[in-house]
DNA sequence: TGTACATCAGTGAACGCGCGTTCACTGATGTAC
DNA sequence: TGTACATCAGTGAACGCGCGTTCACTGATGTAC
């Protein structure tokens, strides 16, 4: 998807096709630059092989091509937690969601700071609350600490202040880790995997009695 | 310092004055645009009372401009972090240096975005390494957390993993949560108060004995 | 089977905008003789 | 005490840029008769 100097029109039926180019243009463009504002729609027509106007016949205006940009990231982080889930052990599939997290976090930083870190008007409003969902990657958290706090396993103070005060700290803790990374890849570091699992462990011990 | 149609001109050696005033109208106009997209030399220099062109006079470029009002900040939050500590008592005052941390980025959203948020090239290269000083907000962190190691109240793991592990890890805390306030401000969070004090209490948990 | 026509995908040119930055200048201020 | 002059703070006009978006259009594609 690098470089379209000129593109084939689409026949009859097939204008939603380009629909699905533009936006894999534009998370490529953002991938490549790692830059937000690299993504104009000029440079996403010119990457997909088309001229500028031709996007509108597909979004609205830009604020809803990165829109769908993001729903496009917000899925795929679900997904990505919702697979590191082990069955039957709600502590293993919390730890395991925490390093799915971070991993996508430091693997695609772009997408996350357009998802996690960028000024809110950027997407429509519709967008804070499907974030919440019981699908969305916070609702997957949520479920999993859940299940911890219905095993038994959780400090009584934990259950006490609720399942969203603890899954809040969870996340808090992950993405702060991740938020990190993503704003300052240039400091110092220590060890990237040795940093998730010390907090996971550390963040555990606060959970669990 | 909201508007200044005109201004009268500096004396001989009063010029560095104007200085402090461009400085002091950048911040204002990122409080109260909340956006540092509208922190443009036109913007500021109109702000001020002056011509485009007088800025350059005093900085080099838009770049070191936004990097002054970033060390300014820097400091600021630095200051309150010292303020916060209880002294001879050092997880008093880690408690209290978290806390004074989330209210410093929820009260400063948008310098909060632009000190730990934004995309690190805004600032120059000396800055990463300033971030980490003994004198910043960070390095009283460290401080406070090398004499919880020290007192021997802590977990021997925290203690093998070493203060910047453990430092990281409390950091990571704080500023998930701050930024995730920063970033979702419309999401239906709990209340602030109780959040941060149980994310507190969670994180020390995990840290002593 | 042939033709008129509606639809659809995309184009080309232009709009007005605000931006960072540069350049040659002006005119007040202080200083040296 | 008066005057020539260097310095300093700031101006006015302009540069070129890339941007989001609009508008009237073109020409291929499929459909109806």
């Amino acid at each position: 998807l690098t470089p379209a100097q000129q593109r084939a029109r689409a026949r009859r039926g097939e204008g939603p096709q380009l629909r699905e180019e533009i936006l894999d243009a534009a998370e490529a463009l953002l991938v490549r630059t790692a830059s937000e504002d690299a993504v104009s729609i000029r440079a996403v027509a010119e990457a997909v092989g088309v001229t500028p106007p031709s996007i509108y016949r597909h979004f609205e205006d830009k604020t809803h091509l990165l829109f769908e940009v993001c729903v496009r990231s917000f899925g795929r982080l679900a997904d990505e937690v919702v697979a590191a889930e082990v069955p039957g052990d709600p502590i293993a599939t919390l730890a395991a969601q925490a390093r799915a997290y971070v991993r996508f976090g430091t693997e695609h930083p772009e997408h996350y700071r357009i998802m996690f870190m960028g000024n809110q008007e950027l997407t429509p409003a519709q967008y804070a609350e499907e974030l919440l969902t019981e699908n969305s990657a916070f609702g997957r958290v949520v479920s999993t600490v859940r299940e911890v706090l219905a095993s038994g396993r959780a400090r009584p103070e934990v259950v006490e202040a609720g399942e969203l005060q603890a899954s809040l700290l969870v996340w808090a803790n992950v993405h702060g880790l991740t938020s990190l990374l993503v704003a300052k890849p240039n400091l110092p570091w220590p060890d990237r995997d040795a940093t998730v699992e010390h907090l996971i462990d550390r963040c555990l011990h606060g959970i669990l009695r």
